[in-house]
DNA sequence: CGACTGATTGACTGCCCTCAAATAGGGTGG
DNA sequence: CCACCCTATTTGAGGGCAGTCAATCAGTCG
């Protein structure tokens, strides 16, 4: 009785894994729930489990200095983090806070030693988390020189293309996002007023349509060309 | 004659490994130096080399979509960089460049491909590129937080820290700097006026004196007291 | 039909950028 | 030594983006 994944389930953590490999991960790990808004990692907080997300959505923030939270990323099933927990000597703790979006989800953990251990079962492992983690340099450099150059109509236009991909529905009149304009201000480090304001703009061009809590996307080109 | 390295060199890519396996990654790899204003690497292009900067100093920067160039940090000797040279399958390309200061550096390089046989080699390197790359991670994330919560200002007061640190030379009546306020302004990403009138309030509150091209630092701790 | 939370709108403010113009070092050649 | 030039720096005026504050409106749920 080996725990599954759902098929067509496909995670860059388990990349390339040969069927028994990936036999062997999953049964170092376990399986569980996550309760809606469960905070599945917290800031500073030291490293005990890798994470890899099977099912739903989670987010990743970062506290600032003066208190806010900032959203660094969305972690969609197949996505692992907490990477660290495979470093071999004591690693710095969790840098991000990882909560888990209203729907119910599910991850695979590992204890920090199970998932060390199986670094020398299966090198692989070692290879796909220290790509992993390259490629996440890459993304919050390109985030870093992003923030440098975008005004608060870009960050929030970015925002909403990369939300509607990871957690965007698919309706008859366009991509259905769950938002409400405080999430959208918080993930694109704007106010709450401007959200609104641009919003609202973006609305009389029938870029897309917005009702308490939800925005429909009708044209994410024409939202997509804004970003430059 | 194997190459050797400067008495009392520390390099966090090399910690832990024993004198032989020094000189088999020293072997693997060669020495060579490094005009003023050289750059070593560029970003966009495919990763080739491995780097270790022996003596000297380089700066890493990223091009921001709208054409300026946006710094991220100092590279001192014992710092490693183009370790995505280290990966096994095609890595992408360099996401910086990096350019040497003034001074006459000298550098390790090494082919990607020796560079990669290595690993199996000498275990230890591909941990501790692994860790190095995570705190990266860290790095940029406390950047990107940084960013989004601090004022012109104290970025300014950062930057001129971090420096101090990094290129600094102790002086009879503080640390001397040689940075221009155009750099300065580049590397706090702030407008050229900005940094003359902040030098300036700063130059009347005693903390630093100013000359062309040059800062002294006489309150390091006050000025980094700035930037919360 | 309240009550509560989410969204809107307008007025005002402030940080920091842009632009223009003046000033000051510091080196060079005569 | 001095005149000159080139570059670094300074200073002021003006403006714009986006944030704060206050008050109102709208949607949903019990």
């Amino acid at each position: 009785m080996s725990a599954t994944l759902p098929p067509g389930f496909r995670s860059r953590l388990l990349e390339g894994l040969t069927p028994p490999e990936i036999s062997t991960v999953l049964a170092a790990g376990r399986q569980r729930g996550i309760s809606p808004n469960e905070v599945l990692v917290r800031e500073g907080h030291p490293v005990t489990h890798l994470f890899l997300l099977v099912t739903g959505f989670a987010a990743s923030y970062k506290a600032t200095l003066d208190g806010r939270k900032l959203f660094l990323r969305w972690i969609s099933p197949g996505d692992a983090f907490g990477l660290a927990a495979l470093l071999q000597t004591e690693p710095p703790p969790y840098f991000t806070t990882v909560q888990a979006a209203v729907t119910r989800d599910s991850v695979f953990v590992w204890e920090r030693v199970s998932a060390h251990a199986l670094l020398s079962q299966v090198p692989r492992l070692r290879e796909n988390a220290y790509a992993l983690t390259s490629n996440y340099v890459i993304t919050l450099a390109g985030a870093l020189a992003a923030r440098a150059s975008q005004t608060a109509q870009q960050r929030l236009a970015r925002v909403i293309v990369e939300s509607a991909r990871h957690i965007g529905r698919e309706g008859p009149e366009g991509i259905e996002l769950g938002l409400t304009n405080e999430q959208l201000a918080h993930m694109a480090d704007v106010s709450l007023f401007t959200v609104s304001r641009q919003l609202s703009d973006w609305h009389s061009e029938r870029i897309l349509a917005k009702s308490r809590g939800k925005i429909l996307l009708r044209a994410p080109k024409r939202l997509g060309s804004q970003h430059f």
